[in-house]
DNA sequence: CGTGTTTGACCGGCGC
DNA sequence: GCGCCGGTCAAACACG
């Protein structure tokens, strides 16, 4: 299970809001976005998840896992369960896709039916018709001065926009542009919602995504996820052998990324019977698929 | 007025 | 050399 801050990849996040008699769910992943409307409240809340996941779009109905947050700790394949309906008011059902992606292998790509904003601020500076291709690829070079990384944007014939990064590695932490920072304000980014902010103050940290601001500029949110369950985040980690160490009452492991020259960082802290997994630095490839023990056309 | 998009022209690589 | 094609440029345009 990957959870970036732009939920790419094959995971899908679903989310509901309890409105007076109404709940309404929303699903959003890298490849749809669909609304989900459900029964009043005080209806059975498995049945509801249930029904919202069979109503999602076929391509994604392959599901493997179906991950419930409630209370901020992550339980797996126990939708709504035995929990009761308020903590589920504000908790959030992450599922798993199987489904791959086909995608031709450029330096980095990812899939995406909405322009997948990755934080970074881009100028289109051209269009043009492919040939063989129904949709025009669009050219974009990020805007930071002096940075020569560009992004080209396809739509396939089946309307999945497919986009393709060329030339060097940012030379710059992303910026925050105005439309990332809507997104991330419409949404809540899910993982980052008010409920997620006012459940840790009630002390009940256990959920967070960090952004640093450094002189205006946004750096990637650290990822925090506390859970009770193993969790295959698809990528290949390595441990750190020197640096597992015990922290006071809990151990923290450390690992890097397996794929070389790649920074991504995981540390787990084990407190009791629960992980606490933090996630820093991007992925510069695609997931690593254990399965045939190489990596995937997938990317994040 | 600043910022971003559109679109036709242009350029360079490649195959014949 | 020529034509094709993908990528880039830049002027015009749109928008808040």
């Amino acid at each position: 299970m990957f959870m970036g801050q732009n939920l790419r990849g094959s995971m899908i996040v679903m989310e509901w809001m309890t409105e007076g008699n109404n709940t309404s769910y929303h699903t959003s992943s890298s490849r749809c976005e669909s609304k989900i409307k459900i029964r009043p409240a005080d209806s059975n809340r498995r049945k509801d998840v249930a029904k919202a996941v069979s109503e999602l779009d076929p391509h994604q109905r392959t599901i493997s896992t179906v991950f419930l947050c409630t209370n901020f700790k992550w339980f797996e394949n126990e939708p709504a369960g035995q929990y009761n309906t308020e903590s589920l008011s504000t908790a959030s059902v992450t599922i798993q896709s199987d489904s791959k992606v086909d995608v031709p292998d450029t330096h980095s790509t990812s899939d995406d039916t909405t322009t997948q904003d990755d934080g970074y601020r881009w100028r289109k500076y051209g269009q043009k018709q492919v040939k063989g291709c129904k949709y025009p690829r669009s050219y974009y070079r990020c805007t930071f001065p002096h940075c020569g990384r560009r992004k080209y944007v396809e739509k396939t014939d089946e309307g999945h926009e497919q986009v393709s990064y060329k030339g060097p590695e940012h030379s710059h932490t992303i910026q925050k542009s105005a439309r990332f920072n809507e997104d991330r304000t419409n949404r809540q980014n899910v993982l980052t919602g008010q409920d997620l902010q006012s459940q840790r103050e009630d002390g009940k940290p256990s959920l967070e995504l960090n952004t640093t601001a450094i002189e205006g500029i946004i750096t990637r949110p650290r990822l925090i996820i506390q859970t009770s369950v193993e969790i295959d985040d698809g990528h290949n980690w390595q441990p750190l052998r020197m640096s597992v160490k015990s922290f006071g009452l809990y151990q923290r492991d450390f690992f890097t990324c397996a794929h070389q020259g790649c920074v991504a960082k995981k540390i787990v802290e084990m407190r009791e019977e629960v992980q606490k997994i933090s996630y820093e630095g991007d992925h510069t490839h695609p997931l690593f698929d254990k399965k045939r023990k190489r990596e995937s056309e997938v990317a994040l």
